[in-house]
DNA sequence: TATGAATGAGTCTTCATTCAT
DNA sequence: AATGAATGAAGACTCATTCAT
């Protein structure tokens, strides 16, 4: 069955994205499995990985799809938005690990579909007038994944109230620091 | 002379930044080394990650020395912090890598100094009135980390043109997305 | 089953007895195995050594137990000690190779129980009367030691008969090599 | 000058007696001078080992030459000879180990040489009536390295007393451990 | 001549992967 | 199908040796 690749696959990502370079011996620890059933399962370390970012970048497709970046006020399609994958953080901190620590050159098509679905209700809400347009589109997005991750981590860590990430990064991202003139 | 070393760690945290994963053998080449040598020099892989650490760490505060947190219009000082920790944001996304490498509960203690230095700026925005307090002082302090990291990346991908990244990085951080209600 | 790991002591034996500076891809190949194997099996030179001065000191131990060098006529129990041990020649020249090797403070613990028990034996037969008392006991005993080594090189070099090895040092520790006045 | 290989040669003597896997870097410390220094006296390890065979062999010559095994009664210089090596033991121990430790085949012609001497001395003895004749002088010779090593390593161990160690070598080779019958 | 620095060669160890049960 | 055992390949580390000063 597909389910039990996917719990493996779930143990696998909370593993990778505390320790990238977490070696097969523990991957399969993790799981609960021997090393040589996660190489039945997987057919080697890159093929794991491999699958582990369809899955991450499926589950993200998924989640934007059920808050639908597309429609509505720009402002509240972000909070959906970070509401809807802070969930995912996890995944989406291996993916932005895993494609940073390795050649920069390869990136993922799924990753780029992403992309530019985000970028795109950035460019909306500058078009709408709401989104300031001295931040680029492609710069707000990688702000967005680098502030999910960074609250996910933070919260990780106990620097963060876990109930707060959410709201603090939309309310970061979308406002700033500085405190509103009246 | 201390030189030697100083560029050998130069040029390993150029490498390790672009390539956490590197091989001694590649560290050795990019220094322009053998392996022995570069075994002379720092005795094993630890020594020589725990050096860079040193030198990352010194760096940044050197950095935040030189642009002075604690003095003028908060929000002056943290565009000015981040306009002169951006030439170091490469030794920063190697710190945090590194830092989430590793368990957490081993954080180096001249980490916490520059963390608390910027947690103290952040508060002081806030208690002279110049920043919001729904966002923690600590929140911000991740954010600012992370944006500066991205913003790096971005620059590096091509996503975002060199001069920009400084200021939209301030832009964000201190004002938001949202274009201003005037 | 343990069989594996004795029969792999086994063979490090031997071969560490010839050649004690073997490295670990020599005492693979001479157990048959990859070094990987052998480094499943025991983790590191120091562990296999380690494991190796237990199996010898036991091998030593249950020898001597066979024995019984605490009973009957001292003269005899010596007899009895070097024929018992004889066998055990080449593990012994080990444990000697290997106590002069290290610092002479770490000393294995089990070595100075099979070294009390001789030392004993010798104590006993001067007690008794038998053994002269101008030798002492521990000087006998590392006597012992150094004959039954020796003999077994001088065997394995064939500068002496393997069927006489035994009783010549038996004869030597014994009674020296005057002729006995009648 | 040849003082100062001399030296050289006699603190490597005293490490490699105890250290037989002794570094380069090891010896060189120990002489006081630097790995290259070291290098420069004696091209590569296996001529300062030779050079130190070749030393170790011509001292115990000339210590035989000195005590003149071929005169006199054997018994007398059995004593002669023990008493005139004893001062070598450490260079004793560290040919028997050197030639033990690497392949037995290779045997050096000096040591043929000593090794005949004192078999002459053995055999000698048993011709004139002295010795025994069931222990082959053969296994004499061995018994004689054996033994004098063996009493260095005891008294460098605490075991024996330095003063003893002659005295105890002589009368156990030639005497036994048995009290004599009246 | 003496030495700090550099290195090629070799050993130890680990890892991803395969095999036999 | 699942796994303990085995291993080839690769990385880390050390050592004897050489080089430049």
């Amino acid at each position: 069955m597909t389910t039990d690749r996917e719990a493996l696959l779930g143990s696998t990502a909370e593993l990778l994205t505390r320790r990238p370079a977490a070696s097969m011996d523990e991957i399969a620890k993790a799981a609960g499995v021997s090393r040589a059933t996660l190489h039945r399962y997987y057919a080697g370390r890159d093929a794991l990985v491999r699958a582990l970012e369809e899955l991450a970048l499926s589950r993200l497709d998924t989640a934007l799809d059920a808050v639908r970046p597309e429609e509505g006020d720009p402002q509240d399609a972000v909070r959906r938005v970070i509401a809807g994958t802070e969930p995912l953080a996890g995944f989406l901190a291996f993916l932005i690990t895993e494609n940073q620590l390795f050649e920069p050159g390869r990136q993922h098509e799924g990753w780029r579909r992403i992309d530019d679905r985000l970028c795109a209700l950035f460019t909306r809400g500058q078009e709408s007038g709401h989104f300031r347009v001295d931040l680029t589109a492609a710069f707000l997005t990688e702000a967005l994944y680098a502030l999910i991750t960074a609250a996910a981590w933070a919260v990780q860590d106990g620097k963060v109230a876990a109930r707060s990430a959410t709201p603090m990064t939309a309310e970061l991202l979308l406002g700033g620091a500085l405190r509103r003139a009246r």
